[in-house]
DNA sequence: AGCACGCCGACT
DNA sequence: GTCGGCGTGCTC
């Protein structure tokens, strides 16, 4: 009976999202694979192109005009079927294709790679490791987790490095692999460091865009054939692992877990349908949770395993100013004995926005009117289309501008000339420092690239709590309190924790460094107004005017309104919706249905553009 | 994406 | 009578 192979593209075209059927030469067919990469006759002028197995089967009455496939252009395998199955899986979930999930999934093939021989499994000793394990304890009895582990360091290795490199170990030792999704190159540094001071790093493969191409294969090829740690950035979500036990996922609300192009796949919701089709263990840890986190929680998905909070100084001000006069004297005293302090600032640069001396109206930019601020080169920048603003005049005639706030950048310069005799740095998102020398040093930093020092700080002060969570974004407050909570856990245990101008329950819960309780209130805030994530938002946007209106026309006619809620249209050509996650992939299927039918009778369209970009999960727009 | 097919205007 | 413009649609 006739081979016939189903051969897949790792293509973005929705044209191509198929699998398109060969058949299997004589001659190859006791060699060909599911996963090997292979040339193909394509389209009609039979161009050569490379495809990826996807199945090899015996076909009683093949198709007619069966082409044959050419070659296998290497007997390895690629892909393997459960990362074809979750490629498949988030495609439908974001309305996207198969093709592009793919070609994340797969590197480019190397060929001397090949030739070499391909890593064998280490040797490992099961006693080697002894770790903290309570981890691996609740993970006895509940398979689906969310773990908060202790949250002062104190600047040795992190409990939470510890704890998952413990849990890999169990796995390791019943013959499994593991997955661990971290959200950026800082926290990877701290769990490899974790890898390699309890001995695993041999028998752990990082899939980093940061590694060579060749690197990136070789890690590639072995994680397919030995089982071994798999860890990396968001794009190692998709990465293959041989008999896969784990999935461990670190801080799922910071942004970095989002993937910035089609699908707009978040590493969070990527994982969970992993663990439920490859039927695996899952935690999802964080100093602090998401609101998403708490939802799991409350719907019995994920158990909670919290880890006790330490007894610590925490101070909160209810003074706006950044630094009163005993933050200032605790700032002070804390550098005359020597020991390092961190403050964490909320922007960037010299000043997060510029008001005229005269009329005290905020400056905007001339063609976008938005904000303006200074960058930390001292250049005065949109804060949307990022150009740079000359100095013009005010209508009220004035041209001087003052800053309605000093950035991290001038508050940095500001204490150079506070503490003299301190070693004063700055660390911000495009100029951080990953580690500093302890002493009477102070840090300032932006959220999120605060640098590790070796001890702890002994002073930890947020200086902007009141300016973060005022932000008008939807998750400002979930995502201060993740910020905070991150940066308070690069501080020893005998630590003096500050707040700055916080009020009310929040400020209680501070008090307390009870990050899990303060989220689940602005859920059940959330909740009672019915806004992610209780609820999904998607966004459309279109290319131009012409093509949304045709969009938006179709999508009202479409809409059963009673699942499906129409928010507005924002940026003039971004439709949002609001949709409830029971009809996700319906939805999902029909905005795919419709972009598809609208762009190709589009008059606009131009070669390579896409006219629509679906985002399925738009944390942004509101 | 390519690439061919196809149906209208300018040319030997 | 046919050469070529690129709009439309298919590729196993």
């Amino acid at each position: 009976m006739p081979l016939v192979a189903k051969v897949r593209f790792s293509s973005p075209l929705p044209q191509l999202d198929k699998e398109f059927d060969y058949l299997v030469p004589i001659e190859l067919s006791s060699t060909i694979h599911f996963g090997q990469l292979v040339e193909v006759p394509f389209g009609s002028g039979g161009k050569a192109k490379t495809g990826i197995v996807c199945d090899v089967s015996t076909v009683e009455k093949p198709r007619e005009k069966l082409l044959s496939l050419s070659s296998i252009i290497s007997p390895f395998i690629v892909l393997t079927k459960e990362q074809l199955e979750l490629s498949k899986a988030v495609a439908h979930r974001q309305a996207g294709t198969v093709g592009e999930l793919i070609a994340g999934a797969v590197p480019k093939r190397f060929v001397r790679v090949e030739s070499k021989p391909v890593a064998i499994e280490p040797k490992m000793s099961a006693e080697s490791v002894i770790l903290p394990d309570y981890l691996v304890d609740a993970l006895k009895s509940n398979s689906r987790i969310y773990f908060q582990p202790r949250l002062f360091d104190g600047g040795a290795l992190s409990d939470w490095a510890t704890n998952f490199v413990a849990a890999c170990h169990a796995e390791l030792i019943q013959g499994k692999s593991s997955l661990v999704v971290l959200p950026d190159y800082a926290e990877l540094a701290k769990f490899e460091r974790a890898l390699t001071q309890l001995g695993l790093v041999d028998i752990a493969t990082r899939h980093s865009s940061a590694d060579t191409g060749s690197v990136r294969y070789a890690n590639h090829l072995r994680s397919i054939g030995s089982v071994s740690i798999n860890y990396g950035l968001r794009s190692a979500a998709f990465s293959p692992a041989k008999n896969l036990g784990i999935i461990i996922l670190w801080d799922d609300g910071d942004e970095s877990h989002i993937e910035q192009s089609s699908p707009y796949w978040n590493s969070r919701e990527v994982l969970l349908q992993r663990a439920e089709l490859e039927k695996v263990k899952i935690v999802l840890a964080s100093h602090s949770p998401s609101t998403e986190v708490i939802r799991l929680v409350e719907i019995n998905h994920l158990a909670p395993l919290i880890s006790e909070i330490d007894e610590s100084s925490v101070v909160v001000t209810e003074l706006t100013d950044r630094l009163d006069s005993q933050t200032f004297a605790l700032i002070s005293n804390t550098l005359k004995e020597g020991k390092p302090v961190l403050v964490q600032i909320a922007n960037a640069g010299w000043a997060s926005a510029l008001v005229c001396v005269g009329c005290k109206e905020l400056r905007t930019c001339s063609n976008c009117s938005s904000s303006i601020w200074v960058d930390p080169s001292g250049k005065m920048r949109c804060r949307s289309c990022k150009s740079n603003i000359e100095q013009t005049a005010c209508t009220c005639g004035k041209t001087s501008t003052r800053p309605t706030k000093l950035g991290a950048s001038a508050f940095t310069s500001q204490m150079v000339r506070s503490f003299p005799d301190a070693n004063v740095v700055h660390s911000n998102g495009e100029n951080r420092l990953l580690n500093v020398k302890s002493g009477p040093l102070l840090v300032v930093a932006t959220p999120g690239a605060e640098p590790e020092v070796e001890g702890g700080y002994a002073c930890v002060v947020l200086a902007d709590a009141p300016s973060m969570v005022g932000s008008p974004r939807l998750r400002a407050l979930e995502q201060s309190l993740g910020k905070w909570a991150n940066a308070i856990s690069l501080a020893n245990k005998s630590a003096s924790i500050v707040f700055t101008g916080l009020k009310g329950d929040l400020a209680e819960h501070m008090k307390k460094l009870c990050f899990y309780n303060a989220v689940a209130e602005d859920f059940h805030d959330r909740n009672d107004l019915g806004l992610p994530p209780v609820t999904r938002i998607a966004s459309i946007t279109s290319t131009n005017q012409t093509d949304h209106q045709r969009l938006v026309e179709l999508v009202r006619s479409k809409l059963d309104s009673d699942k499906v809620r129409e928010l507005g249209v924002v940026q003039e050509t971004t439709l949002v919706l609001d949709y409830s996650y029971s009809i996700g992939l319906e939805l999902a299927d029909l905005l795919k249905d419709l972009t598809l039918k609208l762009s190709a009778t589009s008059k606009t369209k131009k070669p390579g553009e896409r006219v629509y970009r679906i985002n399925m999960d738009d944390g942004k727009v509101i």
